[in-house]
DNA sequence: TTGTACGCGTTATCAG
DNA sequence: CTGATAACGCGTACAA
């Protein structure tokens, strides 16, 4: 899809006029440097990027000097140098690092960052952390979104491997991820963030969700409540079987049946969480509490315990702001966005480097913040 | 800064295994695409990525009839096309991008996008309608944040328009930005967002900042406040300065004398904002109303009110999830973040196709949107 | 219809 | 210490 729309057009020839360097056409121009050695007198205007050559020419010295300036290699005349580096100032040059990371090899100085929904509080945290580690290495983040597609994940985990960027951070949608296995072994890094990858021996760093569902929903269960409803995601997300998992294990615990109808799973969309809850809470003997598996659903489920008329308790996964300013503060599993972020981003930087360890699996701990939602009695 | 950080190191040779193909060193290899057409009987492992030659070799094409089924140019013969299709699948194959644009004169199929700090609900909106935009262009998007600072901001952009991207939408924090005058004249492409650029003639999709301040504030005062504060961004940020105006302008309509102490200018870090209003309404003769000028400021202006023991009536500019939870359910000026994405995006994309328009200003409305906290009288 | 010979801007090799 | 020159992977005249 998406043809017609290509700002790639055939268009593009009359809009940008003949370059007026490089010769006339073919053959090979600029081979002597224009004996000329001041001002260039023909041109009022520089349509084009400056160039080493450019650099090179205005400081009377050839591409490699420049290029040793450049990259601070040793062994450049003091009086050169700095004649090299009037000449980049005045033009205002800077190292195409498309063209140089043709020539080395593979060093774009930008990492890949694949995500679910950059407006989701919870990967723009990701996505802040990421960003901050990747500046303290002089690269940059390119961030795409899969909407948890996982055709469109595939599609643009590819894309972006082959641009080429130097790594990628990915929130991973689907759940088979074998198509990336000769990517790494031509020596893509890739660091799953968040959930592993499907049918991929890879590094990931995710939370403990087993244990903090099962942390809530212990929770709940001491203030008395025993028919505790669970809004999460579809069963094809890892961590949504994990949360389940860790709620069915605190059940168990203590004893109580496992109810199905107490279960709604699906996408994570407020509205649709919402509804869910809506029938968790609003039939005869429904749940006198939820355990809301995602921060969207949180707030969907939210939204559906203010309309109804009974009092039901909440613990919902991942913190939100302003969860302790709402009428009855929420109670959450908490953990720190950035802090999986941060981790992804330095063993990703850390595996360019060249660290060769097997594939790591970093667990982030959760906790329980306690303010008053969860601690309604049953 | 950064320097020692660098991933870039040289220690990356020790990692990387001599190619195995490009021939033995100098010279012209590969002159003849190797006169066995089947297998190649070496190599155990590729650890290099497939190029159009590998492609070709694997097909026995030249590289241009590979090129020519890659960017689907007609003539070429139904047979060749699927014995090139097929070695690309099974290779793997993938146009380098980077390689790519180095030919065509710049295509890398990304923009740049400068926001300030990605985990501003605001901010993040914005990324995500862009990156919808750009998704239907074939594009991705590089986000950087310039945390507020104008000299990473020149920083940044210089480097992205160096790398080199298609082009940037930046929502500026500096603002001098005579130093794009010359990467305009080469022909790169940039829009601001959300404020415009300085000293510089360029596009940019803005709010209607003085119009909504006013209509926030002409709402307090017919609810009958005359004593209203004003907590926002410091004045080197334009859009402040225009709200600011706003504020003084409704003032002014209703006769009421422009008060200093009421205003309290900063940055937007919810402490400093909470801070800022506790000093405004916790006082002698304090406000008995607040327009809090931007989405992070609100929040702080509302946890100062919840500490404090008087009924402040507070409207905020930029709405928020749950601010319709709230105890007190806050009154906002309104406007949708994304459609300034958008509009950013599609008037950018809309230059890189050729447009040559003069510099446009386009104004996103806003609007108020009554909840109650902006409804309690004086 | 297909292949050959460049050149894009940079880095790396090897002579001067 | 400095410079000529060959790649890197791809697209484009032009020849075959």
């Amino acid at each position: 899809m998406g043809d017609s729309t290509n700002y790639d057009p055939t268009i593009e020839p009359a809009t940008k006029s003949p370059s007026t360097k490089t010769g006339p056409g073919i053959g090979p121009a600029r081979g002597r440097p224009d004996a000329a050695t001041g001002e260039n007198p023909d041109a009022t205007e520089r349509p084009t990027r400056a160039t080493m050559h450019d650099v090179g020419r205005a400081a009377g010295v050839s591409v490699k000097t420049v290029s040793r300036v450049v990259n601070m290699e040793p062994g450049v005349r003091p009086e050169m140098q700095r004649r090299v580096e009037d000449a980049i100032v005045s033009l205002g040059f800077r190292r195409n690092v498309a063209a140089r990371s043709l020539r080395t090899g593979h060093r774009m100085g930008s990492i890949g960052l694949l995500v679910a929904d950059l407006m989701n509080p919870f990967y723009s945290s990701v996505a802040k952390a990421v960003e901050g580690v990747a500046a303290r290495h002089d690269a940059v983040i390119i961030i795409v979104s899969s909407g948890e597609n996982a055709n469109r994940e595939r599609e643009l985990l590819l894309n972006l491997l082959h641009r080429p960027v130097d790594g990628m951070i990915v929130v991973p949608a689907g759940s088979d991820h074998r198509y990336l296995e000769p990517e790494r072994r031509r020596g893509a890094q890739i660091v799953f963030l968040d959930r592993c990858g499907g049918n991929i021996e890879a590094d990931a760093v995710v939370l403990d969700n087993f244990g903090g569902a099962r942390l809530a929903v212990d929770h709940l269960i001491r203030r008395g409540h025993r028919r505790i409803g669970f809004v999460g995601d579809s069963t094809t997300v890892l961590t949504a079987v994990e949360r389940l998992d860790g709620y069915k294990a605190a059940l168990a615990g203590a004893g109580i049946a496992y109810d199905p109808e107490l279960v709604r799973l699906g996408s994570p969309a407020v509205e649709l969480a919402e509804t869910a809850a809506r029938q968790l809470i609003d039939v005869e003997n429904g749940a006198t509490a939820v355990f809301a598996a995602n921060n969207r659903q949180c707030v969907g489920v939210l939204r559906a315990i203010r309309e109804s008329q009974r009092q039901v308790a909440l613990v919902g996964f991942d913190d939100f702001e302003l969860a302790d300013l709402l009428p009855i503060p929420v109670s959450v599993i908490s953990f720190d966005p950035a802090e999986l972020g941060r981790a992804a981003a330095e063993l990703l930087f850390s595996r360019m480097a060249g660290d060769a360890r097997p594939p790591q699996r970093i667990v982030i701990p959760t906790r329980l913040i306690q303010r008053g939602s969860g601690e309604i009695e049953a």
